[in-house]
DNA sequence: CTGGACCTTCCAGTGCAGGGGAAGGTCAAG
DNA sequence: CTTGACCTTCCCCTGCACTGGAAGGTCCAG
């Protein structure tokens, strides 16, 4: 199939599919005699991993590690597990990073609510932030 | 005070002060007879307005909105209530989804955490993602 | 044989908040 | 007089994952 099918098959553009190409998450494809880029039932199933990375969070990077160990003729679980375990832990230190951050926030917001701008000094920007 | 002093007393560097003048977050500040920015105190004020909004989470241009309501001679508390109205939800949001993240990475992890991989067919790239 | 849909490559830009470094001017101390 | 610290403008680079658009080639239906 032409790359504009495994778009459409795949849920992306004609685009995203020569950016991943470049990035090297996708082999270069065979060529027609025209150029035009020709792709297998392969290509959806790499696809289709890839877009199950992404949903996780996974940067290309880190899937095309995984796809690398794959090319290479190994199983990658032992490395998906990592990755997932590593992401995981990222996670939970942004959702914390995030809570606290939210608490901040919700404190100056507790203290806005309420003022009153008439006693608002000039020489400062604003007592509230 | 000159551009490094100022640099030094609010903690950060002459090339986000330059930054900061070009985003219209501080006024062009005056000129020593060579060229060199001259800054007075109002300055620390303002840079600290400013990292108390960055501390806050609030983008550039929101921190800007406000020092412009402030530089147009107008109390900013009730812009300043609303943009954290607005950044504390947007913070719950985010949260929202980095916990529904979370649940789906650990469920996969938990599905790769015990997995063989002998069992792993070559048909795809891995079974747990 | 022409129009339109598709394909190719290459270059540049998006958002965010700066950072790096070159080429050159200024100032005080030694 | 020179050294070194500081300042100036200028332009490009970073990360991340694309996206937009121009200029041109290919293919098929009408």
């Amino acid at each position: 199939m032409r790359i504009g099918e495994l778009a459409a098959a795949t849920g992306t553009t004609t685009k995203t599919l020569r950016f991943y190409e470049d990035a090297g998450l996708l082999h270069p494809a065979g060529r027609t005699p025209a150029g035009y880029r020709e792709y297998g039932q392969d290509a959806v199933a790499r696809l289709d991993f890839i877009r199950r990375g992404r949903a996780a969070s996974l940067t290309l990077a880190q899937i095309r590690e995984v796809l690398d160990v794959r090319d290479q003729g190994h199983a990658p679980c032992r490395h998906v597990e990592d990755l997932l375990a590593t992401r995981l832990r990222a996670l939970d230190a942004q959702i914390a990073d995030l809570q606290e951050l939210r608490a901040t926030v919700a404190q100056l917001h507790d203290a806005a609510r309420g003022g009153d701008p008439d006693t608002c000094g000039a020489e400062q920007v604003c007592r509230y932030l």
